[in-house]
DNA sequence: GTCTATAATCAGATAGAC
DNA sequence: GTCTATCTGATTATAGAC
């Protein structure tokens, strides 16, 4: 049985608000109320609507950072590894394109001192996709020419889901996830 | 010689302000700050801050559609075609980030009839670039199992770029569209 | 740990002088 | 067409009772 904590259902209702209003159009009024909480009660748990902002995001940057890597250690053949990645990093947007819009679009609400921080997990997960990139052509299995361009290319696919995925759409994360997999084989193979 | 009005003057202080800060955290008052006029001058010349939102995201979608539909009767050979259109629209992302950023992120943020009207031209866009790509199909010059999946993704590649493109980063504008041609032909070739 | 009440500030929009 | 001054209501955050 699992329990959630007040502090929980706060940032869950921050989740709910921010991806539906933003940052900015979010009132910690809203936030409250969508937690069944008085106004007041949020400060009690949070220290600032920053803040709970900050918690939203850096738990983002982490679940798509550790589902990218894990997808790199998948396999050490360059076309299964990029199909993995792909997919995996395409699907976790699409499922969580409510956190995966607060990750991207309010990045720069964030204080200055949060956004450096945040910005660690963002470096990790471009390398992560280069250092793929790169591997597969040293085996002489993928041709790429500009390899940082790419890899921002494809993480792109997966990114831009989030502006207008949601659950119950025509199209269904899988089918996404697989689209991009498969036309991120045709963008690097070599042939 | 170009006499800028008040109103337009209004306009471009509101796309600084839209791309920098969102709709929601932009006050009429900054606005009339970066136009160098008092708050109330706003409202000689617009409607409301909304209107004002109107407005620039209009021109914008208008633009957009303009240059993509330039592109799709650039050419019949369909290799070419799709070349110049995924060329053309992410150029149109990079040269008017500002724009792009409020044209898509503050979709959300139009009154109900604003976005509505919007809308239609975005259906536009996705059509020429599902268009493009399925007559490439038919004449035997493309392979694409998913025209408007593939079609999406292709208009994707452009419009993260309004994410995070600055003038006078690492990269041009047209290494980017031209990286982004590059890989759309390769997604779409028929091998 | 929850609430009500409120402080202090700021928002969009308008009135009316010049 | 511009301004200053202001209305009305909302906003983040805190104080203090229970």
């Amino acid at each position: 049985m699992t329990t959630i904590t007040a502090r929980e259902r706060l940032i869950n209702a921050a989740i709910e608000a921010f991806a539906e209003k933003g940052f900015a159009g979010t009132t910690t009024r809203d936030i409250a109320s969508r937690a069944g909480m008085s106004p007041a009660a949020v400060y009690v748990h949070h220290d600032s609507k920053e803040s709970l902002l900050f918690t939203v995001s850096i738990e983002g940057h982490r679940s798509a950072l550790d589902v990218i890597t894990r997808a790199a250690a998948s396999s050490t053949d360059p076309i299964e590894r990029l199909r993995s990645m792909v997919y995996d990093f395409s699907l976790w947007h699409a499922d969580n394109s409510r956190v995966g819009r607060i990750v991207q679009y309010e990045y720069h609400a964030l204080s200055d001192e949060h956004r450096a921080e945040v910005a660690t997990y963002r470096r990790s997960i471009e390398k992560t996709m280069q250092d793929a990139l790169a591997d597969g052509v040293d085996q002489g299995v993928l041709d790429v020419d500009d390899v940082p361009g790419t890899a921002f290319s494809l993480l792109s696919l997966g990114v831009d889901l989030v502006r207008w995925f949601e659950p119950g759409g025509s199209r269904s994360a899988d089918q996404l996830a697989s689209l991009h997999a498969d036309l991120a084989v045709r963008m690097a193979r070599r042939t």
